[in-house]
DNA sequence: TGCCTATTTGGGCAAACCGCCAAATAGAGT
DNA sequence: ACTCTATTTGGCGGTTTGCCCAAATAGGCA
């Protein structure tokens, strides 16, 4: 894997990993109802609220989700609903996996 | 996040995780065009093939590929082409990143 | 300015990940 | 049985992740 290619996937692992943790998929499907909070998202979350706020960064830096600062708060939304074929992707695999389980 | 909420985002990360990481994107990509035993895609890949082997499991275990044994060899292929919505994913992103670059 | 709430940042610690090497295993072919 | 090739497994060192706590920062509002 060399060159071009090289770059090419580290690119794709870069975004692959943001996506790579409960919690930040938690978020991401949380986001697509509707904006929240870092204190909303954190209640709702149940962990500390830098851990959500790094979380949040992680996302953000991915270019996956954006902030928007109003009044008190920091609230973040999707940038880009296109991530939520992820979310495809992974239930289908999952389904196939059963599948392949109750098949045998 | 409780409960059966819980369960079901540490599954989806479960298989998120396994996709997370650019030479097992490209071993994805690779094994879609065709099936390939784990010598070739060493070589194609440009690593120990220890490493390379413990990247199909990976792959395996999430239930992305299946490995069939022939000959000499075992080959690998996608067990469920469903897997490739993750590049569409991943490139859209990466994509609509690039487009907000170019907007500022 | 001073206080208060919301959020981010830094640090420490444990766990997970990654890559290589070396050794073990599996099976084909002689 | 022996040899040779292909693959997996075990393990070590280095890097990255993830969590919490504590401290720093930011901004609204009296």
């Amino acid at each position: 894997m060399i060159g071009l290619d090289k770059r090419k996937y580290e690119e794709l692992a870069r975004i692959s990993k943001a996506l790579a943790h409960a919690t930040r998929l938690y978020i991401i499907h949380k986001l697509d109802e509707q904006e929240y909070c870092v204190k909303e998202l954190t209640e709702m979350i149940g962990a500390d609220i830098s851990t959500v706020s790094k979380h949040l960064t992680i996302l953000k830096n991915a270019g996956i989700i954006i902030d928007e600062k109003r009044g008190n708060c920091v609230y973040y939304k999707l940038q880009c609903r296109c991530v939520l074929l992820m979310f495809d992707c992974l239930t289908n695999v999952i389904d196939s996996n059963k599948n392949k389980m109750n098949a045998i």
